[in-house]
DNA sequence: GCAGGTATTGTAATGTTATAACATATCTAC
DNA sequence: GTAGATATGTTATAACATTACAATACCTGC
């Protein structure tokens, strides 16, 4: 099931299961998955809404976790770079990663109804990004594809 | 020639017809390119590399033309939203657009050794956007779409 | 177990990007 | 020339991000 984040599911189970992987990836290549790490990703994960740097400090400060921005930036890099969320630069802000796997270039729907948004695992549009920028001869390092616009649940109430 | 900035050309010639057509489409549509405006067009039109809106508001200071953020922010969202400029979300900057024409959804080559962006008007990467979008049953209104990586000749010297 | 190096966290200060709000001026249409 | 719309001037503040350095935790080899 091709989980884009859009369509109605059990996101209980959708948060175990990104944990559970995480943790195990993290054992795997031995990345260290501190108790700030995880518990940014645990909020990242509580629903599929990109949250900024400052509102995950607020929570991190409320429980005691960190106080300065630093502590939310770097947690936020750890997890993005290791791929178990992402920045959405349209938004600066991050949301849990919902495709497991290492290294992957998704894109993402940003619904501006509900806020949520959507990941694509590997897309046409990837591929034709590398596929222009090879014809221009222009080396990718690294690719940002965002649509901003109204989720199925949103457009269909004409919001 | 498809243009997208970084092959070698007349560049006050591209200046010259960008400035020209932007006159012109402003004149037909009433739109109003007011001094602010044409000058702040102008100084992103100067090298294809993007420029922030603090900068742009620097050069703004020093020639009278406007003291404050907003003298600058709202420059830049005329040129952006009437498609004389383009936003470049990776880098928090704007580039003045090499298409032309009035309503398109780019994609850029953002260079991280020249600092140059190069726009490509109509690409593969945008309709694969749109084609995953419709699958997934959003309605896209903007995209977003940019590459980053090195330019053909920054590949080339090995930086 | 302990020294020494590496990775992580704590904290203060600052830098950068962007907007809200409201006053004033300019343009356009009638 | 007056009214309404559009554009600009200005103050203040919000939102996002980084630098720099100190302190601590952790690993690793001995
Ligand atoms: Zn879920
Ligand atoms: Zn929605
Ligand atoms: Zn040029
Ligand atoms: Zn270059």
């Amino acid at each position: 099931m091709s989980a884009h984040g859009f369509e109605r599911h059990d996101h209980k189970r959708c948060v175990a299961t990104a944990l559970a992987e995480a943790e195990a990836r993290a054992t795997a290549e031995g990345l260290r998955l501190t108790p700030v790490r995880r518990r940014v990703l645990e909020l990242l994960l509580e629903d599929h809404r990109a949250q900024g740097a400052y509102d995950i400090l607020a929570r991190l400060q409320a429980e005691g976790l960190g106080a300065q921005p630093p502590v939310a930036y770097r947690a936020l890099d750890f997890l993005t770079k290791n791929g178990f969320a992402h920045r959405i630069e349209r938004l600066n802000a991050y949301v849990a990663c919902t495709e497991g796997a290492g290294e992957h270039a998704p894109m993402f729907m940003i619904c501006k109804g509900c806020e949520r948004v959507g990941e694509i695992g590997e897309t046409a549009a990837g591929a034709g990004l590398k596929a222009e920028a090879a014809a221009a001869g222009f080396a990718v390092e690294r690719q940002v594809i965002e649509a901003e616009g109204l989720c199925p649940d949103c457009a269909g109430t004409g919001a």
